[in-house]
DNA sequence: GTAGCTGCAAACAATTTGCACACCG
DNA sequence: CGGTGTGCAAATTGTTTGCAGCTAC
């Protein structure tokens, strides 16, 4: 197996119909996509696809970074191209960050956070925790639906 | 250990052995459990229940606002109690903290991140975004685990 | 031509639901 | 007693794996 060279910037080494695919209908919703949702959307547009492709690639993005992966409620994972959204970003490196979504009408906004990945390492070398890996979700209200909200669920989880 | 807390503010009108045996391991976890977990630590305990009883109650819990859920990175739900896990929160006012949980045998230790808290303020206020609640989960490997790693992390993702 | 890519079906795992029986109050 | 709580098994749902055929290079 001698690879290694190749693999260019995806991570996959073959140019197939269905990889663009998938990368297109990820580039194209503005928002968090769930597996099927894609692969919904796909064969709607025509073209014909494998739930397991599907899978295989969204795996294969968020190895690699270029998709972030946050579990709903129901623990249904969905999926979204990093770093192609907002202005906060403007670099194009899919450097780690984090969004802060909607709890009305689901819109996220991306931020980038440097200072708690620094406090992340610091505080798990602190305590001598080794191979560090976090989990940052923001929820809250956008500008459109700040207001008065029925005080009856908020959420409160958090470790 | 015994119990003796009134419960009855809650969900639940009938007060059983199993609802008691769930609230205990709970209490008795320092960290976040899986249904699973607890199904398994309960019986090891001796006492007999049904994986059934133990989701339903851990719905209940946390319907009611009182334990915690969080999704790790394979999507599997975990629970907490809140509100009185650690026994440094002595003040009154829950303050809000989070921690470290070990990957390998889930023991966590906790840590106090004001700058993140205020870093999520802050760019929450930045976005526009009102009323905001953050999650932030923090997975390693404690000293005891902390061997050769190197295996590629399974999700650095965040929202 | 060959190794990687696809996709169907089956396997899997986490969680929920149906339903008969047990037990709290 | 009466109805809530329990638990087994079966059903659901989201995701992964086995394997034969297809295709990009």
């Amino acid at each position: 197996m001698s690879e290694g060279t190749a693999r260019a910037s995806t991570g996959r080494q073959r140019n197939t119909r269905q990889a663009g695919a998938i990368e297109s209908a990820l580039a194209e919703a503005d928002g968090f996509r769930t597996a099927h949702e894609l692969f919904t959307r796909i064969r709607a547009g025509g073209q014909h696809i494998g739930l397991t492709t599907v899978y295989r690639h969204l795996a294969l993005l968020a190895e690699t970074d270029r998709a972030d992966v946050v579990h709903n409620a129901d623990g249904e994972a969905q999926y979204r191209l990093c770093g192609m959204h907002e202005p906060t970003d403007a670099g194009g490196t899919a450097e780690h960050h984090h969004h802060i979504v909607c709890r009305q009408c689901g819109r996220s906004v991306q931020v980038s956070g440097p200072e708690v990945e620094a406090w992340a390492d610091r505080v798990a070398e602190q305590a001598g925790y080794t191979d560090i890996t976090h989990t940052v979700e923001l929820f809250g209200l956008c500008p459109e639906h700040s207001r008065r909200t029925s005080t009856s669920r908020r959420q409160r989880a958090g470790a």
